[in-house]
DNA sequence: CAGTATTATGCAATAATGTGCAAACAATTG
DNA sequence: CAATTGTTTGCACATTATTGCATAATACTG
C-alpha cells in the first residue's frame, strides 16, 4: 500500500465519518501507528483534516458546526445511500437529481462501481469525479442560484435524449396522497423531464420529508418504483406505500 | 514495446487500479524499474498521472481536495483577475474556459457585475454561483477527469449556439510561434469551439507559460484579441506579441 | 495528582529516487 | 553507406524518503 493511498483512505473516511481514530486506521491498513500518526499530521499541514489528539476530525465538522441534528440527518443519508448502493450494477447508466441526500449518495459510492451518471448539479458532478471508474456527464444549462443545478430549456432538451437504467430522485416533499412536491416549479420541470428520461425512478428520502407536501407537483406516488428511507422497511409508516406497489428499502 | 504503449499501459493500470507499482510495471512490461520511473515522470509531467513515492496514482484521487496552491503563483493570478476585470461591462456575455487563473478571476468579479456567464468547467460555475448579478449557464457534457471540464460532441454542440461577447481562454502553453497548445486533444476540440463562439478572444496567462508549447495545437497567436499577464505591458517579453496587434494588459 | 494513553523525537534499516554515464538504437544527412 | 545526431535504456552511485522502534515529553481521565 503506497503512503499517498493510505492518506487518501484516512480522508475518505473523515469525509464519511466526520472523525477518525488513528488506532483503527492502522489497524485497518496494517501499518504502526506511527506511520499513521505521520500521515495524518501531513494531511493537516495540507489543510485536508483536523489533528486532534487520538485521530483527526473533518474540517466541515468542525466549521458547519456542532449542530448535532446535521451529524444526525448526515448519518440517515448515510444508511439511505448504502442501501441504494444495493441497487446499482456495473454498466448501467444513472441520473442524479441534486439534492444532499443525493450527494451522500454520490459520495459513497464504491471505488470499484462502473456506471454511467448524468446529472444537472455541479455539486454531485464534482463528488462523482473522485470515482475512477464512474464517467460523469453534466446536464448544461442555466444554473438555478437556490438549487445548484442545471435548469431550463437547455437541461430538458438534454434529458429528452436519454434514457438511464435508474433516476435517483432526491425530493423536498414526498405525501401519500399529493405525491412529490416542489417549492420551485423551475425545478419541477426538471423532475418531471428526469422521470421521462428513466426506465425505474427511486426516491431516497429521509424520513422527516414523509407525509409533508408544497406548492408544486412533480408526479403521483405510483411514479416512483423504490422508496429508500432511513426506516426498516418494515416500519409501519411505509406500509400505506408498499400497499401502492412501490418497493421499500 | 515502444516507449509510448508502455506509457499507455500505465496510464490504463493507473485507471483501473487507481494506483500502479513502479515495480509491477518494471515487471509486468520487462524493462528496468529506471525507465518506468521515466516513463511515470513524464506522465506526471503531463499532468495524466500522479507521481509518488514507490509509484503512480490517479489524479481523481486528488481533484477534491482544494489543491494546495502556491500563494506565489495566486499573487499573479490574482493581479491577471484585476487586469481582466476591467474589460467586462454589465449586460455582457461570457465565455469561461477551465483553467486556475480564470478560476481566480471568477472568484474576483466585483458582485455589483451583471453578466452572463458560460463555462463548461464545475469549479468556475461553482463560484461564479455565489456573485449576485451574475447568470450562470453550465455547457454540458462528459466531464473529463483530468481537467474537470465538460468535453465532447454535446458540449462543443452546445457552444456552436453561442455567440460570446468575450472569451476568456486558459491555456497551457502560449507561443508566438507555435500559438496556444494544449496536452489533450479533447479540450483543444473545446477551446477551438469557444474561439468560434466568441467575438474577443482573451488569454489570461502566468508569464511562465509564454514561450512553452505543447503537443496540440488550438489556434495561431493571431486568433488572440488580448492577452493579460502579471507582467507590466511594457515588459519586452510581450513586445513581439504587441507587434502583432495583440493588446496586452 | 497519579495513572494511562497519546504524542514528539531521534535513530537505524530498508526501499526508492535522482543523476551522470555509456551502450544500443533509430532517424537524418551528405 | 558512413557519419552524425538525438533518443532510449540500463547501471552505478550518492541522496533522500519511508517506516518501525525506543524513549522522553505531553495530554487526558477520573
Amino acid at each position: 500500500m503506497l503512503k499517498e493511498e493510505r492518506k487518501q483512505l484516512i480522508l475518505n473516511e473523515v469525509r464519511i465519518h466526520n472523525r477518525v481514530l488513528l488506532n483503527d486506521i492502522a489497524e485497518l491498513v496494517d501499518v504502526s501507528a506511527d506511520t499513521v500518526r505521520r500521515d495524518i499530521k501531513e494531511l493537516h499541514d495540507e489543510r485536508k483534516l483536523k489533528k486532534v489528539h487520538g485521530g483527526a476530525i473533518s474540517l466541515g465538522f468542525y466549521n458547519h458546526n456542532a449542530q448535532e441534528k446535521e451529524v444526525y440527518s448526515l448519518e440517515k443519508k448515510s444508511l439511505i445511500a448504502q442501501k441504494a448502493i444495493q441497487l446499482l450494477r456495473n454498466g448501467q447508466v444513472v441520473l442524479f437529481s441534486g439534492g444532499t441526500t443525493n450527494l451522500e449518495l454520490a459520495k459513497e459510492l464504491p471505488n470499484s462501481l462502473a456506471i454511467t451518471c448524468f446529472t444537472p448539479s455541479i455539486a454531485i458532478a464534482n463528488q462523482l469525479l473522485s470515482k475512477n471508474n464512474v464517467e460523469v456527464v453534466l446536464i448544461g444549462g442555466k444554473l438555478s442560484k437556490d438549487s445548484q443545478i442545471a435548469v431550463g430549456g437547455t437541461a430538458i432538451n438534454m434529458l429528452c435524449d436519454i434514457k438511464a437504467d435508474v433516476c435517483f430522485l432526491g425530493t423536498n416533499s414526498i405525501d401519500f396522497e399529493h405525491g412529490l412536491t416542489e417549492f420551485d416549479w423551475e425545478i419541477v420541470e426538471m423532475k418531471k423531464a428526469m422521470i421521462r428520461a428513466s426506465r425505474k425512478v427511486v426516491a431516497p428520502v429521509i424520513s422527516e420529508k414523509l407525509n409533508s407536501y408544497r406548492r408544486y407537483k412533480i408526479c403521483n406516488i405510483e411514479e416512483v418504483d423504490v422508496l429508500i428511507t432511513e426506516l426498516d422497511p418494515k416500519d409501519e409508516a411505509l406500509q400505506k406505500f408498499k400497499d401502492k406497489n412501490i418497493s421499500i428499502l
